[in-house]
DNA sequence: CAAAGTATGTTGCTTGTGCAACGAAAGAAG
DNA sequence: CTTCTTTCGTTGCACAAGCAACATACTTTG
């Protein structure tokens, strides 16, 4: 019984499987065990991307080189997070990032082959195995539209509304943000101050209320969606 | 054989799949052939999505009503585009967005369940399909995150230029891109006309070189990733 | 060839917002 | 309580870009 077998069974890569399942599963798909050691690749920009990688221990980034050599930090990978899955699955030959260890870490690699060819035991956890990896993918890109409705805005107002209404449907009348103000701000693509700005004249228009990260939209429609 | 299978074979779910299996296939999913009215709903807002649709006449749009009652078109769907497969594989149990007819138009609707479950007859096809599904998913998720690191860009010369750059390394040195100024404008999420001024300046400092939809970047790096 | 329609470029005006710098408030730590 | 750190709000300034209106191609059609 490894140690991380419950590491993973949080992942919604492996939701709904059983732990006992777990060893047979990891067999199954040929995974195997790498350390990475701090500044290592798990993966590399330019390989084809054959596999899934799981997290177990330390920590990574994935990372995009521009052409000048810059690197822009796309994510950062902690225990149970994954890499991976979105390049596999697209049938990717040449990964765009790079995935690099932060400090030495330790990566559950999984065969992508593996994973999609129904494995000879048929084996009922290997296909619930992908339909968690396509709702992981699915889920990712219906996140992914939501933010790039919002980032279609041309104002911050259009942006912060859009996104408040948006969390209002989920959450309900009065919720809490899951961000502080930079991080809020980051989300929207806007400046801070320029964020902070603008949600003091909502507020004195009546159109919003919020006391630190707790948020009510009291009259967002006839404010801005006017086309 | 139906008439609408060459539809078929060219859609991106069904590639690498004989025309000979697809009827078997179509009936070891259990797909029903639909007639949608003008005005007629193919999927409804708050319906679970619990099936893929493949147009296969007609024109239907995809869109997202407000509170306030206003649509927002989200896309269009022409024959052999299809719907719902982000959904239906994410698990959502109401649907966001609605899918209505814009002319009368026929729809094959591929029940979602059958899917994923390996079927009884472990048909090869079958795999082949998920396969398929899981990459259309995972490319539109590429494509998302692409357009997402433009919009998080804040003035229209870096989005251009990232944008171009991207074309560069996709198409080669000299490249056409495939919009004209107004869905240019539109990818980019800026104004046409002020896209249009930037440009200019960028041609006249030398950074790029453009002719209609011919493009070529001179000079992108220097100027614009300072960070 | 002429006329109509579409795509692209130009320009003045206005404003939203990025940016920087500072101040206040709220915890966290000693 | 004091001090340090972090978060959040405020403000002046400059400018990028939205908007509208018009001008100039370029294309299509009759």
């Amino acid at each position: 019984m490894k140690e991380f077998y419950p590491l993973l069974m949080n992942s919604p890569l492996l939701a709904s499987i059983e732990e006992r399942d777990i060893p047979s599963l990891l067999s199954c798909l040929g995974a195997t065990e790498v350390s990475v050691p701090r500044d290592g690749f798990a993966m590399m920009a330019g390989d084809e991307p054959d596999h899934i990688g799981i997290v177990l221990e330390g920590r990574l980034q994935v990372i995009r080189e521009d052409d000048s050599g810059s690197r822009a930090l796309l994510s950062l990978l902690s225990p149970g997070d994954f890499y991976g899955e979105t390049l596999a699955c697209a049938g990717v030959v040449q990964s765009p990032v790079s995935v690099v260890a932060g400090q030495p870490s330790r990566v559950l690699k999984l065969g992508f082959r593996r994973i999609l060819s129904t494995c000879p035991n048929s084996c009922a956890f290997h296909s619930a195995l992908v339909g968690n990896m396509v709702a992981v993918i699915a889920r990712k890109n219906l996140m992914l539209q939501s933010r790039m409705e919002i980032l279609d805005k041309k104002t911050i107002r259009e942006r912060l509304l859009l996104y408040l209404t948006n969390q209002k449907k989920q959450r309900g009348e009065k919720f809490a943000v899951p961000f502080d103000r930079s991080e809020l701000a980051e989300y929207l693509a806007v400046d801070r101050s320029a964020l902070s700005r603008e949600m003091g004249r909502m507020r004195d228009e009546g159109v919003i209320r919020f006391h630190k990260n707790q948020f009510e939209v009291v009259d967002g429609v006839k404010q801005v969606f006017k086309n």
